[in-house]
DNA sequence: CTCAACATTGTTTTT
DNA sequence: CAATGTTGAG
């Protein structure tokens, strides 16, 4: 770039509508500054007006500015209001995206100075397993006594506090492993290192951790980053981990002009690594520091805020703030108690409908839960009446098997040294290429010390293995070669179609004729498609390993369902918060382990899960919770009974209405009733299950037909008899009619009822 | 080597 | 109750 933009001559609209604290966040770009924003006080709106104003002022080049954040969908959203305020001007922000990404661009550049290639390629979960399955396996650990999710999970939290194997504290090396020292933590850690820069590869901890060592080792290159960066801006500071912030702290310390924007109450990821302590050490990090809080709320109705402050309150050490709303009163926050998770899922769908007739959209409502599994009970009701639904989270698309064994194929074609990628696909579809024949070749591999594939192709030469494995090598040996050498010529997209049909993996799901492998076919097809957006194979794979995320754009209006960690950060009119009760949220585990540190994070989630809502906040708890399989009786959160009094609206549809759950609670311990298999038994809970308490339930809920429902009529192509197709049960045949609902007895899923306009005759 | 029956074992949250 | 891994028979 070769000079600034002209000063443009009109007022810049971004500073237009701040109120004076948001405002001075903009304009205080000098010196270290941080700022506290509760939720919904505009921080994005603050954060991007300031960057805005940085770029405006020409203070700097979008290139010297460093904008980090926590998540993708953070990053693209900052860069879209980038767009919007100052349009061509943000276009070279580089240097905005997550910790991760922005990381792994730096590494790129100084790769070799931690011995690794400038084409390093991110080592997913799978792969790390994998791979760390094999570290444990070589120093004769038993996996099964020191399962490598476990070691997994240490060398994620060293990782996270920035500490390469030799600063490992020896207390917690020796908590895994043999008890010698070459079987400890750390040394398995050592050997997991060694192992992946000689797969030039990189675990999304080394990302950060490389480039600390880097800094440390490398003052010049340091030196070099901090001159670059004139200006630092954090989101969601209460987030960042040990490794991060020295990350910051060491590009900070030239300009000094850092701005962190955080939440001390919104901080509900310390089981990753995230230290709040680094929001609240601030001011002693950075002498002079100014601190802004932004406390006027902008989102939800007063009832709505006062229930959220009511329960943050009860947690202790808390920088303290006040929000504050000038909007009308609205709605208290609604809490209902039910009978069971069924219910709980009818009545949401229910009030759904209805919010939706009186002209609210879909797509401004959420329900929250605590954990994925709970998303199934909602699923399933909205599958049966017919109301359009999505679920953010869970399972991503590169995650899938089916994807990750596709980017395989194309990751041993891009890079024959990919030992991780060919041992993936070597047998898949199946070749007769087993545990035998693969133990052979690691023994060949590790013998002449070449990489599994080149052993492989040393290893047909010879009569080591069977006739059959022999040949089954040598085949795909060879297809790996042509494959290589039409690399050359062919686009990637169409390469990896070619792949995916040669190698016989299309095959391989087409002949199992099943709903699922339909599915995974179509993903495969989305997957080339995506490819096609990508100038190259390299890119793509970049893309894959940072941006896990499921594109997949719909425009109908749907209901979204999540976590209440995926809902950060964002806002709904109606927000249903499901599956209050103690062992559910707060989980059994922050009851059992963690102590109140782990209770107070569980509370903050609760309070960003109420602060998400706009206009309505609805809290629902069930008596009686089915977790694998088992019924159990529940009692409602304690969280339930932290809400101000005065900010909710308590109903029950048990007969019994509120008391009963009073009654519940008076019963001595809270939690002898939880523990599963005790309390009232499994017969009382059984019989209760299957409505033999019928009393216990409200009548008019039982018969009242689905809003969608009623009163119309049905299709005319479908008879009883008559062979259908469900995008989620698959087959099946049309067992009983009533209206526009169709009983079908499924191929797979067996007999279940649905709307006739989520099938098709086939 | 493959498949299928069987046993086991989790179950929060994610870049 | 899954989903995943393990074992044993073909």
């Amino acid at each position: 770039m070769a000079s600034l933009p002209a000063s443009p001559s009109s007022a810049p609209a971004f500073l237009a509508g701040l109120n004076a604290p948001q405002r001075e966040a903009v304009l205080t770009t000098e010196g270290p500054v941080l700022i506290l924003a509760g939720a919904g006080t505009g921080k994005t709106r603050a954060l991007t007006a300031r960057l805005a104003h940085i770029l405006w002022s020409r203070l700097a080049f979008p290139s010297q500015i460093l904008a980090v954040t926590f998540t993708n969908k953070a990053a693209r959203e900052m860069r879209h209001r980038m767009d919007v305020l100052v349009g061509e001007m943000a276009e070279g922000l580089p240097y905005l995206g997550t910790f991760h990404a922005i990381a792994a661009k730096m590494l790129r550049t100084h790769a070799a100075l931690v011995g690794l290639e400038p084409n390093f390629t991110i080592l997913d979960t799978d792969d790390q397993l994998r791979l760390l399955k094999q570290v444990i396996a070589e120093a004769n650990i038993d996996e099964k006594r020191w399962p490598a999710k476990q070691l997994a999970s240490m060398i994620d939290r060293w990782k996270n506090r920035a500490e390469t194997p030799d600063k490992v504290p020896p207390g917690e090396s020796a908590s895994f492993g043999d008890g010698t020292i070459a079987g400890s933590g750390a040394a398995l850690y050592a050997r997991y290192q060694q192992r992946l820069a000689a797969l030039n590869t990189a675990d999304f901890g080394d990302l950060l951790l490389h480039m600390l060592t880097i800094f440390a080792e490398h003052p010049d290159v340091l030196t070099a980053y901090r001159k670059r960066f004139k200006y630092i801006l954090v989101d969601e500071y209460q987030d960042t981990n040990v490794a991060q912030y020295l990350w910051l702290r060491l590009l900070a310390q030239e300009s000094r002009n850092i701005a962190c924007v955080g939440d001390d109450d919104q901080s509900i990821y310390s089981w990753r690594g995230a230290q709040v302590t680094n929001i609240l050490k601030f001011e002693a990090d950075f002498p002079g520091a100014k601190v802004i809080k932004l406390e006027q709320n902008y989102r939800s109705s007063p009832h709505i805020l006062a229930a959220a402050n009511g329960l943050i309150a009860h947690n202790k050490g808390r920088l303290g703030k006040g929000l504050w709303t000038d909007r009308n009163a609205g709605d208290p926050v609604k809490v209902i108690g039910v009978w069971d998770g069924p219910e709980e899922a009818r009545i949401v769908g229910e009030t759904a409908e209805r919010l939706s007739r009186d002209g609210s959209s879909l797509n401004d409502m959420a329900i929250l839960v605590r954990a994925q599994f709970q998303t199934r009970e909602f699923e399933d009701r909205f599958i049966a009446i017919g109301l359009p639904y999505k679920i953010v989270g869970g399972f991503r698309f590169y995650e899938r098997v089916e994807i990750r064994d596709a980017l395989a194929y194309l990751r041993v074609i891009a890079s024959p040294a990919d030992a991780l990628a060919f041992e993936r696909i070597a047998n898949v579809p199946k070749r007769g290429l087993g545990d035998k024949a693969m133990a052979k070749l690691h023994a060949l591999a590790r013998a002449i010390d070449r990489p599994l594939p080149a052993a492989a192709a040393q290893l047909v030469e010879t009569d080591e293995q069977t006739p059959a494995a022999r040949r089954a090598m040598k085949g795909l040996i060879a297809d790996l070669a042509r494959w290589r050498e039409a690399s050359a010529t062919l686009p990637h997209a169409e390469l990896a179609r070619l792949v995916l049909e040669e190698s016989g993996y299309i095959a391989m799901y087409q002949a199992q004729r099943s709903t699922e492998a339909d599915g995974r076919l179509e993903n495969l097809v989305e997957l080339t498609r995506a490819m096609e957006d990508y100038p190259s194979l390299t890119a793509f794979l970049e893309h894959v390993s940072l941006v896990m995320e499921n594109d997949a754009s719909d425009a109908s209006e749907k209901l979204t369902i999540m976590t209440l960690h995926a809902a950060k950060g964002l806002e709904f009119d109606h927000v249903f918060l499901v599956g209050w009760e103690e062992g559910v949220f707060p989980s059994q585990r922050s009851l059992d382990e963690g102590g109140s540190a782990a209770l107070e994070e569980e509370r903050r989630l609760a309070y960003v899960g109420i602060t998400r809502a706009r206009r309505t906040a609805t809290v629902l708890h069930a008596a009686n919770r089915r977790i694998y399989g088992q019924w159990s009786p529940a009692i409602p959160s304690r969280f339930v009974g932290e809400l101000p009094a005065a900010h909710v609206d308590v109903t029950s549809t048990l007969s019994g209405g509120p008391s009963l759950w009073r009654a519940a609670l008076a019963n001595g311990d809270p939690f002898g009733d939880v523990a599963r298999g005790t309390g009232r038994g499994p017969g009382w809970t059984r019989a209760a299950s299957v409505g033999g308490f019928g009393t216990n339930r409200t009548p008019e809920i039982n018969v009242r037909a689905s809003a969608v429902s009623v009163g119309l009529k049905g299709r005319s192509d479908v008879a009883i008899g008559t062979k259908v197709f469900h995008t989620k049960f698959g087959a099946g045949v049309v067992a009983a009619i009533e209206g526009n609902k169709l009983e079908i007895n499924f191929e797979h899923a067996g007999v279940k009822r649905v709307l006739d306009s989520f099938i098709e005759v086939v």
